[in-house]
DNA sequence: GATCAATACTTGACCTGTCAACTATTGATC
DNA sequence: GATCAATAGTTGACAGGTCAAGTATTGATC
């Protein structure tokens, strides 16, 4: 392996497209893993069923799995295993829709809302350490802006 | 389950940090997925497979484990599975350290830079489209920087 | 009202990465 | 030079998710 040959294509890989991602990805994987690891450890959830409580309980405490699985950017089949296990853990229920029997709603249950007001907080601390804290509010708009734009294409 | 109880907590989720912080996993996750899916079709490989060998060949062909599971963001168990299935694949082989025999390095192969050099290709295309082509320069760098402090952080 | 493509979800087989316990090696300290 | 904490990596058991094939249901079309 010669030398030349790496930095010639160091340089196609020196792009500022690449680069940035390669970044943005990298942070938000740290920053992921150690807010899931706080929420674990105080809480007893994964920072993936925060979100799912969160999704599901602020869109009025139902959602079925199709919204589910968009929202969350996983798959079909991903949501209806992580629905199984957060329903064993008594914190959603399922629910047939009664309009279309295909449709199979999650219901957030009484335990599932107290765990969500519980992990709120401990998840609130940690991104205003961590991610709000680190950037000004002009940054933070731009980033919420920029990523926005991008979810939604 | 009172839709109070719901609104209530909703009030508290309402929180910027809470759904900036949403909308950029969302985003990345979406983005990440789709980037791989290109990579897989057209060359074969996994993004996380182009991102290791984007790391080892500009750091001059070569990387310990341990600067590779610091720099991929995964855990070093991770990392010695990843490189046994990239030696598999003939795109690195595993090299011994001389001064430090705890230490093992991973080495880009002719095959791994050429498979590189393809990757890249592809990947500067789709992050060209979907990346760095839905923002200004000015929004990238803010989002560079801001990532770049998280990163360190 | 029978047909059939489309939709919503589930399931089995599998892949990728984690965690915690382990081995091997190193370097500092006595 | 023996001891021992620290470091680098590997491994078994498992968690969490994917994918593709499956079922059930729906709605449009003839």
């Amino acid at each position: 392996m010669t030398t030349d040959a790496l930095t010639d294509i160091a340089s196609v890989c020196d792009d500022t497209a690449i680069h940035s991602y390669g970044v943005a990805v990298e942070a938000l994987a740290r920053l992921n893993r150690r807010f899931d690891r706080r929420l674990r450890e105080e809480c007893g959830i994964s920072i993936s069923w925060f979100e799912a409580l969160l999704r599901i309980g602020r869109t009025g405490g139902s959602m079925t799995m199709s919204q589910l699985a968009s929202q969350l950017a996983l798959t079909n089949g991903g949501i209806t295993r992580m629905i199984d296990k957060m329903a064993e853990a008594g914190l959603v229920v399922r629910e047939a829709c009664a309009h279309d029997r295909r449709v199979s709603y999650a219901t957030i249950t009484p335990a599932g809302v107290a765990k969500w007001r519980e992990a709120s907080l401990v998840h609130l601390d940690d991104l205003r350490a961590e991610f709000t804290g680190q950037m000004t509010p002009e940054e933070l708009a731009t980033v919420v802006t920029v990523m926005d734009r991008i979810r939604q294409d």
